[in-house]
DNA sequence: TTCGTAAACGCAATGGGTTTGCTTTAAGAG
DNA sequence: CTCTTAAAGCAAACCCATTGCGTTTACGAA
């Protein structure tokens, strides 16, 4: 777990972490990552350098903590009716929220500055939490109106959908479109009723891939 | 693409180029990853600091041309007679490789200092690879003795085997176990034949994630 | 409210990693 | 063999990372 879960809770140690993060956000978003250093931070914070190198350790691990921060989601997956519709939306979300330039690093500082893996999993607890939310309307409504409704659980979902959209946003980023995320729910629930609404849902990409050697 | 592609291919580029690359090989496994700098590399290797920075730009870059290098495949998947026994196999031992503790550092070195993303393509597209031998030989089967074999294609297989064992080696890397490679394989391929070795397959994993809030 | 303790911060100095201009070497072409 | 130019060596300057020490301040107990 990253250190500031234990810092003290309120007072200087609160306002210091807050000035931090934002001049974190700041000169990230003015000059882009790349400048962003230590001592600019702390400048920018008005704190002292080694304040920040006693509390978070390195550049890295306040990144990964800044980018955890930011992905966690801000509001409940949208509630369109049926599982279907629900789990498409939000896997459209995701893909576009995660695969944007910003989005991709704030994935990698997530990664990179977690000598446990406790952020990265806290990454994952994120996305399984808002599939669960899904999920447990299929269940609401079954509870309600008795109708039946094919119901994945959460590691199905996890498998089928959440993982092959961060694997394509981290290793082949290139060519990712709302179709592939569509496709991928699609496959999982069947592809049983209204779909094909004119748009492109094949799996082409234009890549070369996978070429036999 | 990375930079090592544009240098003079012979030579005493060459030499200084294989020479760096032993150099961080033998200090990460002498004193540890976290003991390598630049100029240690730099010394070990016999040339001097500003030689690796011009051309490998930083630390992370060069880390990352290496652990490229040795994610590579060294051999064929194993060679055992049918679709599932081949690609269970394979699964299993990229899990083994990949989710060991060096296996982790070489994946985020690879998709760290890599920033156009080719070095992660690179190391996706040498799975994809492998796995392309393996599906190449069912079409060999079946054009030599006709048997029919089902045979899902290489995205499908990248989407339901790698992505899967991949994400949980980066985000949930607690409590990772073969059986997982294995039913990932079996879920695609349909549980038809013989399987039930004794072991669990089950997809019980003892954590306590996704718990609704 | 007051006091005591310990965490957190500021300050300052130092060591070393990073960067850069200039020079030298050597690979490859004509 | 000579010429051109990419790449490596050299050295100095810069700035970031690190650490010891003194000061401030939050939190808890009396």
């Amino acid at each position: 777990m990253s250190r500031k879960q234990m810092v003290r809770p309120g007072g200087r140690s609160a306002r210091v972490q807050a000035a931090v993060h934002t001049a974190v956000r700041e000169i990230a978003a003015e000059q882009g990552r790349d400048a962003l250093t230590v001592p600019l931070v702390a400048q920018r914070a008005g704190v002292t350098p080694s304040t920040i190198y006693r509390r978070w350790g390195d550049l890295q691990e306040l990144l990964s903590d800044v980018a955890v921060e930011r992905l966690r989601p801000e509001t409940e997956p949208e509630r369109l009716g049926d599982l279907r519709s629900d789990l498409t939306a939000w896997a459209e979300q995701f893909l576009d929220e995660m695969s944007s330039p910003s989005g991709r690093a704030y994935i990698r500082d997530a990664l990179l500055g977690d000598p446990d893996g406790s952020n990265a999993g806290q990454c994952s607890a994120y996305a399984a939490e808002q599939v669960d939310v899904i999920l447990a309307r299929v269940l609401d409504r079954e509870d309600r109106d008795g109708r039946e409704e094919a119901a994945p659980d959460v590691e199905t979902v996890m498998d089928r959908v959440v993982a092959p959209l961060m694997y394509r946003i981290l290793f082949r980023p290139a060519g990712l479109e709302p179709a592939y995320a569509r496709r991928l729910v699609a496959d999982l629930l069947g592809e049983a009723e209204g779909e094909g609404d004119g748009e492109d849902e094949g799996k082409a990409e234009g890549e070369g891939e996978a070429a036999r050697p």
